[in-house]
RNA sequence: CGGAGCGUGGCGCAGUUGGCUAGCGCGCACGGUUUGGGACCGUGAGGCCGCGGGUUCAAGUCCCGCCGCUCCGACCA
């Protein structure tokens, strides 16, 4: 096995490495399109698991809609299929005919489930209705890369209707902050949280929030969006309801997905030079034994380890028993692969009931009696999920930067990137240019951010409010 | 789609002004010695040299076309 390229001389190479030889994905025959292998497909089952349940612990139930959209249907609302449509992957051949229409292989699934949603909703009682689904979909990008941006990719999507815009707007905060806490407790990382610009709104509504995340070579992966859809959809597709006012009105709409893009954010945000570090939260193997034979006897080792197992129930363990690898090796390549904790058992371990465990992120070393290694291997996983969280909000304090004029924003965003938070008119001309001449976009509008007059950085007129600023994934 | 680079056993690469049986390292298989931070020795398997066409006595090497990958732009979860 190859070493991976250092993460600060070369980051792309490092990131392509790292996803090729931990094995999470590879490319397949398709261009644009990989596979995702058995590791990288078991972090995403974690998200998944994770994720769900506190989708569905709001309510909200899993459905299934189908691949395929009339084109008709994107067509009915002019922003969505506007900014759709250059992405898109048509169907025009069917069983051997060319279809009547054309078939969409769905970019998003609003058109296709809103067209049920306006059969179903009927009356006040049957909102709010709130749907979700995991699902695969399809982008025709120009450029692709790993986990990031591949022409299919998979995500959950839930769309919700409700009776009222509060109602609704209640809803894309609390699903935005549903990423936010996923993010933070699941895979240790603190999303920058806010409003995007009305340049990077979702094609099709009235508001787009997002949590953007800070990797490590100081650009941003969007993370994860909620949308206000107002009433645009509502409208085009006919769905309306009877409220109790005897009225009959358009419902208010929401939508917001988590791709597999988070496992790309993981990995960038969370990794170094040997590789993935991947949060115990999510990650397939929690805990590696590597035996390191010697003059025990391999019957006497493989009792020990048996135990040592057994003990651990309710953590995700794998031993190593790969034959002919040294141990060295097998330390390389677990570290390669992010696995949080790792069990070394040998002569002293056998010899004195005890095993020596090695953390991941800080390499350090501890000797644990086997009698208690369940309660201490609980406590160490779960004290490096937050050493791992703790040091990205280091990470992130230390990318954060203040800019008050142009020429320092110019500098900031060449010489040390990270997010940059800066004063902004609200211009979309001042945005286009501010991008052109940095390649720097607006990433959000923190929630959190409070009114604070200054000058635009780029047109020095009035400004409210700082915004986030980087380069973007 | 524009710019740059690259496609040679699984991976990383070498292959001269076209020339003989296409090589090296890693990996893989088998045997042995090893095993506390990427082991060593021996034997061996594995190639439509990205695809198609052309030039030539002769093409991995030259020419044309296409496809794919990486990086940089435009586009984006």
């Amino acid at each position: 096995m190859k070493k991976i390229a250092s993460l600060g001389k070369d980051f792309s190479q490092w990131y392509n490495r790292v996803v090729l030889q931990a094995q999470l994905a590879d490319y397949s025959p398709v261009r644009g399109c990989m596979v995702i292998r058995p590791y990288g497909w078991a972090i995403w089952e974690q998200i998944q698991a994770g994720l769900d349940q506190m989708i569905k612990a709001a309510g909200v139930k899993n459905a299934y809609f189908p691949l395929f959209i009339p084109y008709s249907f994107l067509e009915k609302e002019k922003a969505h299929v506007k900014g759709f449509s250059p992405e898109l992957a048509l169907v025009t051949h069917g069983g051997g005919k060319e279809l009547k229409e054309p078939l969409v292989v769905r970019p998003t699934s609003e058109t296709i489930m809103y067209r049920m949603y306006a059969k179903w909703i009927q009356s006040y009682r049957d909102l709010p209705l709130k749907l979700n689904q995991w699902a695969n979909v399809v982008r025709w990008e120009l450029r692709t890369y790993l986990f990031l941006r591949t022409m299919e990719f998979l995500w959950q999507e839930g769309h919700t209707a409700h009776a009222n815009h509060q109602e609704a707007q209640e809803e894309v905060q609390r699903a935005l902050l549903m990423y936010r806490d996923f993010y933070r407790d699941y895979l240790a990382l603190e999303p920058f949280v806010g409003e995007k610009s009305e340049r990077e709104r979702f094609a099709g509504a009235l508001q787009t929030f997002s949590t953007e995340i800070l990797v490590r070579d100081g650009k941003f992966v969007q993370a994860a969006t909620s949308h206000d859809l107002g009433q645009n959809f509502s409208k085009t597709f006919e769905i309306q309801f009877q409220d109790q006012d005897g009225q009959l009105k358009y419902v208010w709409q929401t939508s917001w997905g988590l791709s597999t893009r988070a496992i790309g954010a993981l990995i960038m945000a969370h990794g170094d030079d040997r590789g993935l570090i991947l949060p115990p939260k999510v990650a397939p193997v929690q805990v590696v034994i590597v035996p390191i034979p010697g003059k025990t006897k391999e019957e006497k080792l493989r009792e020990f380890i048996a135990s040592v197992v057994r003990s651990l129930r309710g953590i995700r363990v794998e031993v190593d028993w790969r034959e002919g690898l040294r141990p060295g090796y097998k330390f390389n390549d677990w570290e390669l692969r992010g696995v949080p904790l790792r069990l070394e058992v040998g002569d002293r371990e056998t010899r004195e009931g005890a095993v020596t465990i090695v953390s991941r992120i800080d390499s350090e070393k501890l000797i644990v009696n086997s009698e208690k290694l369940k309660l201490k291997v609980d406590s160490l996983l779960a004290e490096f999920q937050n050493k791992l969280l703790g040091r990205y909000r280091q990470f992130v304090r230390k990318n954060t930067h203040l800019v008050n004029s142009w020429q320092e924003f110019r500098e900031t965003v060449e010489e040390r990137r990270g997010a940059i938070l800066a004063h902004w008119c609200g211009s979309s001309d001042c945005e286009a240019a501010i991008k052109t001449e940095t390649k720097a976009t607006t990433r959000v509008l923190p929630l959190t951010a409070k009114k604070e007059p200054g000058k635009c950085v780029w047109c020095n007129q009035a400004a409210q409010y700082r915004w986030v600023f980087g380069r973007g994934y």
